[in-house]
DNA sequence: GGGGCTCGATACATTGATGTATCGAAACAG
DNA sequence: CTGTTTCGATACATCAATGTATCGAGCCCC
């Protein structure tokens, strides 16, 4: 099932790689729809030749780079688990160490929406995409938890804080592209998340009911 | 500062129209950036005469076509708020009534998408994306202040109020494009947005504290 | 109901992007 | 260091899309 059955070597590795980085730059600027491999070939430095060696199409490419980003973005998320960062002390800052290790930049806001609508219409890609969510889902749950052990509480439903967390990222994010500079929306988006780890978690030995 | 002097007719807007409805489709079957003048056209039963007569650009096109969603949306966030709809019982309905005016397929979701993604890389859109979402905002509120004033709570922070729930559609709409048929996300979406609802506002008369 | 104007169809020239087939140089193994 | 393999560059043939210029039918007003 890998659709890669290349004689892998070091060489194709670098240039593939130099290809990944100037598509994100040429999407980024262009749109995954209007890009040609051409403006790709021409942003990294090698000919038509070289891409057509390496990629049969620019949606394999555009598949990989996906990848590339998602596995970093989870990987970010996991060194925030393990880290032996300073402990937090309420919510409120267990949320914003989230969010620093997530990636707010438009060009990354590009990519996701771009690729989504692209999954949407394109039967195999769903699923890719329903599976990168739950895999952020997943890696989300065991920051929050050790997170929130810090500050004396539990998750109470799981399913239904990683669905509303990734909606709020994935909406917030959008408004952040439109209006990057905006301070308030950034600090709405920390309030945000903040309410929906709130609502769904609970203090691990509940003082008294009306506390909560 | 009007794109368009032209000597319009009914003939002409007749066609526009059809171009438009037609750009609909292809666009969501082909994507934005990959559509081209002449599959509008072959969908619309016109030539690519027709067109140029009327648009410049498809990006002129597409421009036009999110001005009328817009608006359309918009013209049924106001029928609910000025409808002589039987009274809510309490916030879920409210939000249920809200949410039923709002369009959830998938067509939309990509139009959304690829136009804010469209618009995060062309100057003069960005404004253009910024203020539809302002007007939704405003939209939102009296039809909010009225179905919350039938339950007996008002407003608390409109602002707030008003950038959660566009991130939440916003956020919600990709994950029901992604698994349109989940009963499961379709059920969390109310959900959401009940809390949201919730937490921006209060009972209007609150009779003791710990009812809260 | 007829004259002038509007709009969409036709035809054309041009550009640009695609994918493939071939060749030479650089990488790698022994 | 040498033979072999691999990869990217070059060149080619083809196709598709663009925008414009022109023409004629239909619409509208008087």
């Amino acid at each position: 099932m890998s659709s890669t059955p290349k004689p892998v070597t070091r060489r194709r590795a670098q240039t593939r790689q130099r290809l990944v980085e100037a598509a994100r730059e040429v999407f980024a600027r262009e749109g995954f729809g209007r890009s040609t491999v051409e403006q790709v070939c021409e942003a990294a430095g090698f000919t038509r030749g070289a891409f057509y060696s390496n990629f049969t199409s620019l949606d394999e490419l555009f598949l990989e780079m996906w990848a590339q980003e998602s596995a970093s973005l989870l990987a970010r998320l996991q060194d925030v688990a393990a880290g032996g960062a300073p402990k937090v002390k309420d919510v409120r800052a267990a949320v914003e160490r989230v969010l620093e290790a997530l990636p707010v930049d438009t060009d990354w806001f590009q990519i996701t929406s771009e690729f989504t609508a692209h999954a949407v219409r394109t039967p195999g890609l769903a699923q890719v995409m329903a599976a990168r969510e739950q895999a952020i889902q997943e890696a989300l749950a065991p920051v929050f938890d050790l997170l929130l052990a810090q500050v004396g509480r539990r998750v109470t439903n799981r399913v239904a804080l990683g669905r509303s967390l990734v909606a709020a990222y994935d909406g917030t994010l959008a408004q952040l592209a439109v209006e990057p500079a905006s301070k308030a929306v950034r600090r709405h988006r920390v309030e945000l998340f903040t309410l929906l780890v709130e609502h769904y978690s609970e203090p691990v030995r509940p003082r008294r009911r009306f506390l909560l």
